[in-house]
DNA sequence: TCAAAAGTGTTCCGAATACACCCATGC
DNA sequence: GCATGGGTGTATTCGGAACACTTTTGA
């Protein structure tokens, strides 16, 4: 982008002169949520370089000044885990004097929610190791990281409550109890099988498949599909837990 | 804030020098909604600078390099409104390439609710003027502002339905017609006027005062105020709309 | 007396809750 | 058979929506 001659502006009515306004760094983070085996995980990476070498921490990694928000934090992602074609979203904005030492970044928080069985993510660049992570049981963070996650973890919340945005989390056919299973972890409260049941299926945004479960030592259970395009068509409030 | 030598530090793999990351302007922009006869509405300054001069903008500016987030966004209201005391929450943050002409700059959003009665904002600094727009009925803006009021509004709307924040739009004493017509301005929505009183007394967080309404041509109402202290001692989701 | 808004009560409906109970499969 | 989870039905409660009605004031 081709800039103007800043000093025909008059921007602020601070004393320092324009320049030092455009000496911050800005970065990018990347909340990574995934279900497996009834827990919430978040995909974290250690460390390859100072600051904070080793430590485990949430990807993220300076804006190119080229670069949108939203294209940064997929490209950073894709750098250091290898995750591609994962629509992240905006929650805040974290901008400490002191959160970095470095010297004095802003970072936006972005979380996606992906189905972390077709996803294998691969460290690379300074990311020496990924791994996903229980949510309730983490290590210690690098930077304010942990601030970020606990932010991060009750938007999450927020929005599951209001659209259907944990189906991304998984696999396209699942039965009704691993739904509500993945619910309960999410919100970590209990929900009543026949009237969770009543409740999804009247929403009327499942489709019920002819297929049920395999090598299962009990009755199987029948396989659902959720259908994005019925949800769009309504478009009430379907999710009130 | 003391800066380490960040050439120590391999932060990206890109081949751009580290220093080329801090180039980045910082602003933040503050929505200030307030609500008078009937309409919820914004309070905007008349730009005195280019660029985008003499039009009509969000308060806000860049942020100070050794300044926090927040206590920026409160400085800059301050300087260009006079408006003080004034609790912010952020919101958004906007970062399209393109959308300041003079650099990269990324702006932070925040909005705060106050009685326009109150307060009595003047223009200062490169602000020419400063006046209350009804949100429904705005002028065009500079930047990208008209996309970040529309996301503050959204915020707002999601907000108001959950918590008590309107009471910070009305006087301490107000009647429930007055604060059902807020929330209709608000949400532009019609309520129930019985149902309505059912559900906002029987929230129990209202007290009623000794006091009625006077010099008006009908049968004068109670008037009301909020107790903070008893929301907080029941936290519970009191405002379903 | 009338207009205008304040304020109350009652009915209806649908959604959420709390259960009790039956069904299919592997071992 | 029996353990295990899958799946259904029902009775009750609660909150919201609709609306008819009475009350109090100023003019």
């Amino acid at each position: 982008m081709e800039k103007k001659n800043p000093d025909t502006y008059f921007l602020s009515e601070n004393n320092l002169p324009f320049e030092d306004f455009f000496h911050f760094g800005l970065s990018v983070d990347c909340i990574i949520f995934g279900y497996h085996q009834g827990s919430l995980r978040v995909l974290l990476i250690q460390r390859g370089a100072e600051p904070f070498k080793d430590s485990w921490a949430i990807p993220g990694d300076l804006v190119n000044p080229s670069e949108d928000l939203t294209s940064s934090a997929s490209r950073v992602l894709k750098q250091l885990t290898g995750l591609t074609d994962i629509p992240v979203q905006q929650f805040h904005t974290f901008g400490s004097i002191d959160r970095h030492p470095v010297g004095r970044v802003i970072t936006v928080g972005y979380y996606a929610l992906v189905r972390s069985e077709n996803h294998h993510p691969i460290a690379s660049t300074w990311a020496s190791n990924v791994k996903w992570f229980d949510v309730y049981d983490l290590p210690s963070l690098a930077f304010d990281h942990e601030e970020i996650l606990t932010k991060a973890v009750e938007t999450l919340r927020t929005k599951v409550r209001k659209e259907p945005v944990g189906f991304d989390l998984l696999p396209p056919k699942f039965t009704l109890l691993e739904l509500q299973g993945m619910y309960e972890a999410l919100l970590r409260e209990r929900f009543d099988k026949p009237n969770f049941r009543k409740k999804i299926l009247g929403a009327d945004v499942l489709v019920p498949l002819d297929e049920v479960q395999k090598n299962v030592s009990h009755r199987p259970a029948k396989l659902f599909h959720f259908d994005k395009n019925r949800y769009e068509s309504q478009k009430k409030q379907l999710f009130n837990f």
